[in-house]
This record gives structure tokens, sequence and C-alpha cells, in this order.
DNA sequence: CTAATATCAGGTATACTGACATAC
DNA sequence: CGTATGTCAGTAGACCTGATATTA
């Protein structure tokens, strides 16, 4: 079967969203099956990278944060709760505020799969150079930048 | 003054990863906006792209197109039945296939939108040059080759 | 017999709208 | 008062594993 001569050269490119949307698909695809064992999904994984670098946010901001409703994030913070990888304590200056922490566990999970995440991540960049890096992940927050405003 | 160095040194900068699935997020969050009114998901909107440049796709193929299982993309093909954007005819070739097509609802849905997904991609890109946006492209089609193989 | 396609059954995580109590 | 936070209820789409019938 030969599938290349079929396709009609006359096509413009595929869009720059749908390009974005093909390299998020086969990203999950990795993580989930990297992190299949674990017991949480790819979503719940990241949220547990921003959550460690920035502790005591609120669901409400992670919701912000990530373009979601409140009660979306909010399923995923309780999965992560349920399964003891982070807690949360009421502000006592904001009492409507319930502030995220991860727990040893939490941090403990974040570790183990460090390394391997990172080889993904290798793995989706190799073909480029450092500075090649650098203007990928540039124009990823630009992208990202110009659509939250 | 040296600004970088008030900045511990020990923390990555936020992952090529994660700067990935931001972009999609935004990406999906404006697009199920523009599309409420019409019915369908930005994910089935996808599809649809695809489908209207490549007729006779079947549900295994988009599923392995979109790093999914065939069970997935059977519920998102149900879905855009449903809605009777597209039809499916037995391959009389190979009587196991389902091949897709556009319907003219199909075609007029993906027309009516065209502009405005436009509009949001040309947003996305705004701060960056032609050279720019084609690297930024080249980029996004070197990661997903790499991560496929 | 083996592989590919589609489907059924089931289960879970994702994400929405709407409504509501509470705290600022 | 209005706004922000968190939650409950209901719904739908997204995605998985496993099993099955049909066809190449």
């Amino acid at each position: 079967m030969r599938r290349m001569s079929q396709v009609p050269a006359a096509q413009p490119r595929p869009s720059l969203l749908y390009a974005v949307k093909q390299v998020e698909l086969i990203v999950r695809a990795r993580l989930d099956e990297l992190l299949r064992e674990s017991g949480v999904t790819a979503l719940q994984y990241t949220a547990l990278t921003v959550l460690a670098t920035r502790d005591g946010l609120t669901s409400a901001e992670l919701a912000r944060n990530s373009f979601v409703t409140p009660q979306a994030m909010a399923d995923l913070v309780t999965a992560l709760e349920r399964g003891e990888l982070i807690v949360r304590h009421r502000n006592p200056h904001n009492r409507r505020q319930l502030l995220i922490s991860l727990t040893p566990a939490g941090h403990d999970l974040l570790a183990r799969y460090a390394a391997p995440v990172a080889d993904i991540e290798e793995r989706m960049v190799r073909g480029l150079d450092d500075d090649d890096r650098e203007r990928f992940r540039a124009y990823l927050n630009t992208a990202r930048a110009s659509l939250a405003e």
C-alpha cells in the first residue's frame, strides 16, 4: 500500500492548533503508560509538580492557572487528597481558603518519577540543540501569554 | 544588579512537557467557548478538520493518529455520527472497514468556524514573525515524530 | 491460525452547568 | 451588599481494560 501517493499535495499545512494538540496527545499517552503503576494520571502528576514548587496554593488558584472551572479542579484535588498525596489546611487569615501542601508520599512520588519523566522530555527534544530548546520554550510561553489575555 | 542570583538555582524551569500542556489547555478553553453554541467539542472539531482533508479514513486509523485506543475514538465517531456531521459506509474492498465521510452539515460547520478558529491561532502567535512561526511549527512536528517512534 | 476492524460491557477520570453555604 | 471559595448534584464526553463477532 502506497499511502503517501494518495495524499494530495495541495492541502495547506496542518494548523498550529492541531500540531499543539497532537504533541499534547502523545505526551499524555507516554506519561500515562509510565505512571499507570503509580495510580496517578498524567494530569494529576502535572498538578503535583506545580504544587511542589508553589506550596499553599488553593484549588481555585490551580483552576485559574489551568483554564478549567473550579469544579473540575475540585475533582482532581479530591483524588489527590484521597490518595494521601496532598493535605489541605484552612488558611487562618482567610477562612474561605483551603491551602494545599504535598505530603511526604506526594514528594516521594515526584522524586520516584522525576528521572523517567525527564527522559520523556529529553526524547521529545532529542533532535534539537540547546538554542532550539530555549526557542521552543519561549514560543510556548509566548503562546500561553497571548491567549491568556 | 544580578536578579538571577536571588533565585535559588536548585529549581529547574517549568518543564517543556508542562508548557505544552498549558498551551493545549488554554487552546481547548478558547475553542470550547467558541464552539459551545455549535454542539461539538474542541476535540470533535479537530477530528472533523482531519476528516475533511482525508476523506475515507476509518475510526481505527483516526485512533492510531491520535494515540488513543480504538474504543476511545469510537465514542467520538459515534457522537459525530449521531450529530449527522459524518456518515460511514462499508468499504466494498475490505468489508471490515467503515469509511468515514463528512456530510454537507459537517462541511458547513467547518466552513462556519474556519475564520474564528484561525483568529485564535493568529492570536496565539501574534508576537511571532513568519520565520518564528515556521520554527514553532517545525519544533512541534519534530517533537511529535520523536515521541511517536 | 493470525491480524485487523468494529463493537459491547464496564468502569474511572475529566469537565461542564447550575445551585448553594460560607467567608470576606 | 457583592465577590471569592468550596462543595453538592446532575450530565456528558473522554479514555481505559477486557471480551467478542466478523473479515482479510
